[in-house]
DNA sequence: CAGTATCCTTTACGATACTG
DNA sequence: CAGTATCGTAAAGGATACTG
């Protein structure tokens, strides 16, 4: 049995595993943090390497994951300006566990998308045949 | 390198690790999978688990894991019918990539509150003395 | 370049009531 | 017991235009 509580209440009114959870659930955290895996990047480049987020959402999540101490943003006043960002001590920690899911995802996607397919298709044809 | 993309697509319209992170995505996911590493629980058993979250949700959530495949659904028609939920052997395997994030989380939830703490004092800081 | 500002849609989630 | 049905809210995200 694992030491944690997933129950939603700690001292501090927030179970500590689902405060850590939230920084990465969503569609995009993740995704950030292991964009700068390899060092630092300015805005643009994060946005490339995502490919299709918009600049008001990379904007949000950027400054989420900033204030929750898993990267820094520092900023060249140019001109042209520029921003970058860059893991933490913090964010390349939480990166280092995360990676294996990345990996165990490129593996097991497979398995997943026959999961669907056959689901999918049994509850087709119930549908079908009511 | 992590032998990984991150962009939008892949042959199938779908990057797998998108695809898989996806299932992990959102409150409740991750808490329902990890509620189930120590066997087959009932449902009035993972809700107990997890405390706060409605049947309508629970459901939902389960339906979509029981979809990818991560756990499987039996019904024993009692009565009183008797639902219970178990990890498959590809659920199992997540979860066991998947814990180390929560011992993370458990481990650096402090250093996380700290900085969530600083960055918003700072942004006081501004707000009153703009 | 790296954002804001607006507006809008979608999705997740919550509350409550009802049922085989 | 394990759901479904309905209704409502809030948060996340998308599209597009504008700016220091």
């Amino acid at each position: 049995m694992l030491p944690i509580t997933i129950t939603p209440e700690d001292d501090s009114g927030l179970c500590p595993v689902r405060a850590v959870l939230a920084s990465v659930s969503g569609k995009w955290q993740s995704l950030i943090l292991l964009s700068l895996e390899d060092g630092a990047l300015r805005f643009s480049a994060v946005k490339r390497a995502i490919g299709d987020i918009t600049q008001r959402v990379l904007t949000e999540n950027l400054r989420s994951l900033e204030r929750d101490g898993y990267l820094t943003r520092s900023v060249d006043a140019g001109p042209p300006v520029a921003v970058s960002y860059e893991l933490t001590d913090l964010g390349r920690s939480l990166v280092e566990v995360y990676k294996p899911l990345v990996l165990w995802a490129a593996e097991h996607i497979g398995t997943v998308k026959d999961a669907r397919a056959r689901y999918d298709a049994a509850a087709d044809g119930r549908a079908e045949k009511p």
